[in-house]
DNA sequence: GTAACTGCAAAATATTTGCATCCTT
DNA sequence: AAGGATGCAAATATTTTGCAGTTAC
């Protein structure tokens, strides 16, 4: 883990610094998105604020993470497939969010269904957002 | 259209006050969904930013607009559909962000393609969100 | 007349920017 | 050593809350 972070902050020519190592940990460890709160909870307080924004922004920028479309004001992030590279990417799966626990998952085996646009409109991205009651919570 | 929007509002049981009509025309007038910011301009900066943020709190809650999740942290609100209750969103049509001109569009006559989700989750609602360059946008 | 709505003020939150210091390379 | 990253402080921006005055019914 420690090692595989490393690698990928290299390979997006950053350098590896201890947050940026942590937060992209956070990110391998959790089954699903991450919003700005959640990577301060999870990180006790031990980096400053500012310091989040600029690293979740700077993997934006480097196609680590994503940006996934939320209702309620809060940006959730995602890691990103191999496939996405800086600038571009091909976030086509579907993400589910509980609205009892309020986490979000990535559903990567649910394969996203086409969409018929009308003339005249090309799509470069499509983002599913399922809201519902998710496994855990059904089952309690 | 002074006269539909008050019968809306009568509907849902809210009182037919002047910044109600003016912000429920904004959304019949407009092709595509509206930004706080975007009332804020509509509006002319004639009402005070609170009441926006209440009127369109209120608005949600009677199930006359809906929130569309984006991924730029603006919540964008549009109309429901008749069969919206209140509490109850069936909103299931699909939003095109344009990224050129960053309109966001209703369409209404693309169906919702059907998800399958893993066992033990259920839904109640779903989004898909589909960036791309609209048709004006694409012509220019 | 009464309940509900609005506007103002202010508090609470969230985000951005500048700059000095520290760390990675 | 040099460039980039972080942390602190402060400037902005956004959203929420309380309350007095006004308006709809």
């Amino acid at each position: 883990m420690e090692a595989a972070v490393s690698e990928i902050l290299k390979r997006s020519q950053l350098s590896v610094t201890d947050s940026r190592k942590r937060i992209l940990e956070f990110f391998h460890q959790s089954s699903g998105a991450l919003a700005h709160a959640d990577i301060e909870r999870l990180s006790g307080e031990q980096f400053d604020r500012v310091t989040i924004y600029r690293t979740l922004q700077t993997f934006v920028e480097k196609g680590i993470i994503h940006s996934i479309p939320t209702a309620d004001n809060s940006i959730r992030y995602a890691l990103c497939k191999d496939d996405c590279a800086e600038g571009h990417h091909h976030d086509n799966h579907i993400h589910f969010v509980c609205d009892k626990c309020g986490t979000t998952f990535c559903l990567d085996h649910v394969s996203i269904p086409a969409v018929q646009l009308p003339m005249g409109f090309t799509s470069s991205q499509t983002d599913v957002i399922v809201s519902g009651v998710c496994k855990q919570c059904n089952a309690a």
